[in-house]
RNA sequence: GGAGGGGUUCCCGAGUGGCCAAAGGGAACAGACUGUAAAUCUGUCGUCGUAAGACUUCGGUGGUUCAAAUCCACCCCCCUCCA
């Protein structure tokens, strides 16, 4: 095995398509350094598992001696990615955008090495650009390659409208390319058609065309939807153990595998016989599933802290107990402590209604007590108060 | 420039003067069952109220009417076709 061939087994895994092989061989084989391009949406700094399966393989090219960009477009995020219904979005101020860029740093941090990675905003060299750069960029793509993308072919066939400016996306993407000298990009499947634009671009700009490596995308906690900060399906990187740790938990088992395809650091082959124990009765599924939400956990904070969760889980929703930290809150006897009012005060209900609506479904519980009495006010004292299966709140009535 | 279609409660989507806080579906939440999984069943799902009921809501502003999501006027936004 020669040591491009290990790099190329490190760089293949788990990625959803290679384009091209033996290109990417031919740039290996020259033994410099590729530049590897990946391109984030400047307005979504909370990372979430979804992207890190791509910041997995950044890492990945970074230990294999690689030089990885971390481009933050905040010229493109002006226009949006066509999806249909987006539209040109206002320009972030360069305040937002700074401070985006500083919590993504913060958080990429925890995955690529800062020392191997350069970030980069696009607007840097977009932004210089005049009229007659435009045209030239434009100039170099057809209307009929355009629509190869299947969002634009699919609009374009129902006869729903797509904007000039949409195009201008993955021209612009593509562009970074070029001002990047890529050797490689990569990106979430749905990128291909960008990513490929990039390869095309390069040519027209006279130089070697970047390979692409796209990365399946990462289904979201529910399963069905990509994972994303919008679905609400998601799982940050900066939430605490006990969220990671029960968020990964609630999502099911057929979702699980996929987990471990995509986020999990063990080699397929563990992953294949886990699987066949779980499926043979040998291993039950729920400590699979706990050894992937501990595994999250020490990724994102530390095998101390998923330990800590792991137990804290099984305490709180194996055994009946109560987390060691929740919310608190305090009021006065009367009026203040009776149910409704202290649970709408202490933010665990929207409104008082709902309040009662969960009481008489007998979601309330106090010290253990299900209580159902909205109208009774608590004695001065300290009560675990359990709402639902998952708000708890420690209250204190004066 | 011309013609037409549309903006409804978290989402989709019914609803053309009272029976509408507004069908149906989805999501979500709660209970049962479990492994805080899935599936299933039951219930809830504008605010206040124990309840009766009251109040606010159907793009915006005015108006007609005993009564408007529903009718009228103006405005804002979105979409389609023709040029």
């Amino acid at each position: 095995m020669t040591d491009i061939d290990r790099q190329m087994a490190t760089i293949k895994r788990g990625v959803a398509e290679l384009i091209d092989e033996g290109e990417l061989r031919r740039k290996l084989n020259r033994g410099v350094p590729l530049r590897i391009k990946v391109g984030f949406d400047p307005t979504a700094p909370d990372l979430h598992l979804g992207h890190t399966v791509i910041m997995h393989k950044m890492r990945h090219f970074q230990e294999l001696g690689h030089h990885v960009i971390f481009l933050i477009g905040d010229f493109t995020g002006r226009i949006g990615d066509p999806s249909g219904r987006s539209e040109t979005r206002p320009p972030l101020t360069a305040e937002q955008v700074q401070a985006n860029a500083e919590t993504y740093k913060k958080q990429v941090f925890k995955i690529l090495d800062p020392q191997k990675t350069e970030v980069v905003f696009n607007s840097a060299w977009l932004g210089k650009m005049n009229a007659a750069d435009f045209i030239r960029l434009a100039s170099s793509y057809t209307v009929a390659r355009m629509m190869e993308r299947d969002d634009f072919e699919k609009r374009f066939r129902e006869q729903r409208p797509i904007s000039i400016h949409e195009f201008l996306y993955p021209l612009c993407q593509g562009y970074d390319s070029v001002a990047l000298k890529c050797d490689v990009e990569m990106g979430g499947n749905d990128q291909k058609f960008n990513l490929l634009v990039g390869r095309n671009l390069q040519v027209h700009y006279g130089m070697e065309s970047q390979c692409i490596l796209t990365m399946p995308l990462l289904e979201g906690t529910d399963g069905v939807r990509k994972m994303s900060k919008s679905y609400g399906n998601y799982i940050g990187i900066d939430e605490p153990p006990a969220q990671i740790f029960g968020k990964v938990m609630a999502i099911s088992d057929e979702l699980m595998w996929r987990y471990y395809e995509l986020l999990s650091a063990k080699s397929l082959e563990d992953i294949a016989t886990l699987k066949a124990d779980v499926a043979c009765n040998k291993v039950h599924p729920k400590a699979a599933k706990e050894a992937l939400a501990h595994e999250m956990v020490t990724r994102y904070h530390s095998e101390k802290a998923a330990n800590e969760a792991r137990q804290g889980f099984n305490a709180v929703f194996a055994n009946g107990g109560v987390p060691d930290d929740m919310p608190e809150y305090s009021c006065n006897a009367g009026e203040d402590s009776t149910p409704p009012v202290f649970l709408e005060a202490a933010g665990l209900v929207k409104s008082r209604g709902e309040a009662k609506r969960l009481m008489k479904e007998g979601a309330l519980s106090i010290n253990g007590e299900r209580c159902d009495d909205v109208a009774a006010p608590l004695a001065s004292g300290t009560y675990i108060v359990k709402l639902g299966k998952k708000r708890f709140l420690r209250l204190t009535v004066r």
